[in-house]
Parts: structure tokens; C-alpha cells; sequence
RNA sequence: GGCGCCGUAGCCAAGUGGUAAGGCAGGAGACUGCAAAUCUCUCAUUCGUCGGUUCGAUUCCGACCGGCGCCUCCA
């Protein structure tokens, strides 16, 4: 069996990966900060984690994944604030949307979706453990930074050795605390408006609430453990982000914080990132709207590699829309099927170890889509011939089964409003009768008729059967 | 300015030092009472441009053009 193999951002190269312990992959996947729902490129970050934990477990590891919930940060705290509410006020129902569109794309849950208010104390202990070190100092503002000249490592991920900083660029003149204008917040002093709201906390510093950065590392770790397998986000989080968590990590721990950093690139919108200040978001809640499908989103994200941009347009959301539909229908041939060809069971494999492949070498969704379409107008082709082999069928249920359980893209089969149903079961009996005396013309009103309510009426050599269309 | 990614048919998109997967759309045919679905055939002598290396490059190197991102909160 060929290894699983990953792209990870420290080496810059794609490398064999395998959990440290052999069997569980110990993953952190960085998640949403809940002051507002998370847009379609915050989702695809996050169907790039589902993507890596299917793909792990279609491999054969066990996966145990954390994705954290963000809930106290300057955003939240400001809307807060503003509305006159507690942090927790303003968290409570996005994080409620968040799990909402989570289940509609159908992202497999992970293990655990810790709040970092919940992880205070272990957070304000990493803190107390990096100024032991005399990592960490407390500035005159209070607030207590990572001072990143006394760790010799930082920079490695974003390869800051190699970068000027922008000429003329961000002189710091409100961090005038920090020795060092690099140095980033690990315990911010609180404000009267984090007093508040309730994002303040009491600690050997004072009352403070943690900095962003700290958050990961405390989850992470706490759930973890001091070194973890697989660490995930999005490109921005690169720098400094990431780079903060290894900081403040292996500066506290002197172990490797995370084997492997994978990120996953950006979701454009008319050629440009899609960010709330760009002003091009679009959220699952406005697909849903649109009536496009989880399985067409999952699709069309899919379509490209993780790491390379993918530009959402319309076009593309509908050629996603009809090709998740093809799956659909041949899921029901599939399983409506009687009977199939002994071909069906070297078909079945070869897709099989192509699909498979394609997953472990970094998880090449797109490869892995293609070798599913083989299949299918494979399949198709055996289904036409009529046969009866049981045993080739079970081999292509079986490894269509399998496919789809990392891809999940089989698009729901809608129903009609049950007042609808009798209706349309009396129709499609009256267009049997038609057809059984050949009155053709009474039979394509009543499929005109169905159609209009957006039924379609496919005559099958079992029957007749309809299904729903937008 | 520094660091990095990308540029493959009408659109989306894999891929390899030896001559281009797949999806959508399009064309022709089969099947069908008509459809739908499905199947078959077809749809890039060519992979941004110009050079170089090579027996051979879309794939390696260089330059240029174009697009995007990070360097600041950010999936």
C-alpha cells in the first residue's frame, strides 16, 4: 500500500506522513471566531479538515480532531460593546449557526470543539511557565508578551529571515510597551469595556483576557498533548499565527509543537480573497437560498486542490450542481439495481486503488473526483447490459459506499410537500393507463402538469418513476 | 519593496521529461411513442510569451507579461 503522503508548510515539501503513535492522528484544525457566521471561504478551510480526516480514516488511521471555537477576541468584544451584551450573549448563538452550517455541508464533526473560555486556566498556566523561562515579561501597559529574541526558532514556518519588512510600513507606535515591536501578546490587561462584557479573567497579572495566539497553543495542547501530528488552517494563518503558536509552544515545552502544518489556500470572489472587508462574502446560509446543495458545494470545493486558489462563480456552482446530480441519480441506479456484470468487480477495484491513491498523495480530492466519474460511466455502461452478477454488484456498492463516505457528495433526494404526494402518485397512475392504451397525448399532458410543479417523469423498463428538480 | 503561489480547451480542473485525466457546456448517433436518464463517438498537434538545457519540455532553467496572496485583524 503506498504511504499517505503530505505537503507540510515547515519543509516547504511534501512528506510520508504517519501519526507519531502509529495509530491516532492527533489533529488541531484552527476553527471560527464566533462574532459573526463564518463565510464560504472560512468553509472551505474547514471542508479542507473534513477532506484530511476522511482521507486519514480512509487510510486506515484512527483520527482525533480538535477544531477550536474562538469566543472572546477584540471583534467580539467591540460587538459587544456595542449592543450592550456579554461576550458570551454575542458567542452563544453564532457558534449555534456555526454547528448549523457545519451539519448542512455535512463536515463530520470533530472529536472536540473546545471554547477558549473555557481553557482560561491553562492558558494563564502557559503563560506562568514561559516567565519562568524568562520568555515572557510583563510590559508597563500590564499586559505580559512573548518576547521573541529569546527564541531562537521563530520565524521558521514564515521563513522571516528571508523577508524585509515593507519600506516605510507599520512603525508600532501603540505597542510602545513592548521591548521589541514583533513581540505579541500572550495576556492583555483588561479594558472597563472587557470588564464589562465579561472578558476579563483574574490571573498572577491582573485582570486580562488571553491573546488569540494563546488560545491554540492552550487547546491544543491540553487535548493533544505537547506535540501533535497535523495542524491545519488557512494560508493567512501562516504568519503570524502559526508562528506565535510555535513560539509560545516549544518555548514552554521544548518539544516539537506540531509534526506537520497544512494549510489550506484561499476562496476568491470575483478574483479577489474573500474577506469581510473586501465586501464579496457569500455564506452557506445564501447557497441555501439559492437552492444549491451541500453535496454540489462539497463538489465544487473539491474540484480543486486545497492548496491552490479557487475562484467561486456561478458558472461553477452550477456545472458542480449537475454533476453532483449525475452522482445522485446513479446512486439510485446503483442501488436500485437488480443485478450487474462480473466486469463490475475489476471495475470496482480499479477505482478502487486510484481513488484511494489519489487521497494519499496530499489529498488530491480533484484526482480522486475524476476517478469516481471513471467509475460511474463504467458502471453505467455494465448496468445497460442488464445482468445478473450479484457479486459484481456488491463489489461496485461497495466501493461507491466507500468513496462517498469521504466525499459525501450524493446530493439529498428531495421529496414533494406530503399534501403533494397523493397527487402526484394519482398522476403518475393516470399516465400509466394513458400509456397503456397509447393515448399518448393525455400522457404527456399529465407529465407536463408534473412538471410544472417540478417533477420530471422518467419511463424505466421497471416503470415508470419521478423525481423532484428544483 | 520583501516573500510566495498561479497562468492547461468556451468555462472549471488533474497531470507528466517522451507527446494532454475528469467535470460542465457543445456537436453527432443509439435507446425512447415523446422525453428524461444512460451509453457510443466527437470536442486542446497543444499546455501565458520569448529564449535556454535536452535526442525530446506543457513538465527543468532564465527573462518577460498577466492574476492572486502574505508581510496588519483574517480561513
Amino acid at each position: 500500500m503506498p504511504e499517505f503522503r503530505l505537503y507540510n508548510s515547515m519543509t516547504r515539501s511534501v512528506e510520508p506522513f504517519a501519526p507519531a503513535d502509529g495509530e491516532t492522528v492527533r489533529m488541531y484544525a484552527c476553527g471560527p471566531t464566533v462574532y459573526n457566521p463564518a463565510h464560504l471561504g472560512n468553509f472551505r478551510t474547514f471542508l479542507f479538515a473534513d477532506l484530511m480526516r476522511r482521507s486519514l480514516k480512509l487510510a486506515g488511521f484512527k483520527v482525533r480532531q480538535v477544531m477550536n471555537l474562538t469566543d472572546v477576541d477584540d471583534k467580539i468584544i467591540k460587538r459587544a460593546t456595542e449592543q450592550k451584551k456579554t461576550v458570551r450573549e454575542v458567542t452563544e448563538p453564532v457558534i449555534g449557526m456555526f454547528i448549523a452550517d457545519r451539519d448542512y455541508l455535512r463536515i463530520e464533526p470533530a472529536e472536540h470543539y473546545p471554547r477558549a473560555t473555557d481553557f482560561i486556566v491553562e492558558m494563564v498556566d502557559l503563560v506562568r511557565r514561559l516567565e519562568m523561562k524568562g520568555i515572557a515579561y510583563q510590559a508597563d501597559d500590564k499586559s505580559v508578551y512573548f518576547a521573541i529574541d529569546r527564541f531562537p526558532g521563530y520565524g521558521r514556518l514564515s521563513r522571516l529571515d528571508t523577508r524585509e519588512l515593507k519600506t516605510g510600513a507599520r512603525v508600532a507606535q501603540d505597542d510602545y510597551a513592548k521591548e521589541n515591536a514583533q513581540d505579541f501578546a500572550l495576556w492583555k490587561s483588561a479594558t472597563p469595556d472587557d470588564e464589562a462584557c465579561g472578558a476579563a479573567w483574574d490571573s498572577p497579572w491582573g485582570r486580562g483576557r488571553p491573546g488569540w495566539h494563546l488560545e491554540c497553543s492552550a487547546m491544543a495542547m491540553s487535548l493533544l498533548g505537547e506535540t501533535i501530528d497535523i495542524h491545519t488552517g488557512g494560508v493567512d494563518l501562516q504568519f503570524p499565527h502559526h508562528e506565535d503558536e510555535i513560539a509560545q509552544s516549544e518555548a514552554a515545552t521544548g518539544k516539537p509543537f506540531a509534526r506537520f502544518w497544512c494549510h489550506g489556500e484561499f476562496l476568491l470572489t470575483d478574483g479577489a480573497k474573500m474577506a469581510k472587508r473586501v465586501g464579496n462574502v457569500s455564506t452557506v446560509e445564501d447557497l441555501r437560498s439559492q437552492q444549491v446543495s451541500a453535496a454540489a458545494v462539497r463538489h465544487l470545493m473539491f474540484s480543486t486542490h486545497y492548496r491552490k486558489q479557487l475562484n467561486l462563480s456561478g458558472a461553477a456552482l452550477e456545472a458542480s450542481m449537475e454533476a453532483v446530480r449525475r452522482v445522485g441519480d446513479f446512486a439510485g441506479r446503483l442501488a436500485a439495481a437488480p443485478g450487474g456484470t462480473p466486469a463490475l468487480a475489476t471495475v470496482a477495484e480499479t477505482f478502487r486503488a486510484e481513488f484511494d491513491d489519489a487521497l494519499r498523495d496530499d489529498l488530491n480530492a480533484p484526482r480522486a473526483q475524476a476517478a469516481l466519474f471513471v467509475f460511474i460511466n463504467h458502471v453505467n455502461a455494465e448496468l445497460d447490459k442488464r445482468g445478473s452478477d450479484v457479486a459484481g454488484l456488491a463489489a461496485a456498492r461497495e466501493a461507491f459506499a466507500r468513496a462517498d463516505a469521504v466525499l459525501n457528495i450524493v446530493p439529498e433526494r428531495e421529496g414533494v410537500d406530503a399534501s403533494l404526494e397523493p397527487w402526484v402518485e394519482q398522476q403518475m397512475l393516470a399516465r400509466k393507463a394513458a400509456r397503456g392504451r397509447r393515448d399518448f397525448a393525455a400522457a404527456d399532458q399529465i407529465r407536463k402538469a408534473l412538471e410544472e410543479k417540478g417533477i420530471v417523469v422518467e419511463d424505466t423498463a421497471e416503470g415508470a418513476r419521478w423525481k423532484k428538480v428544483r
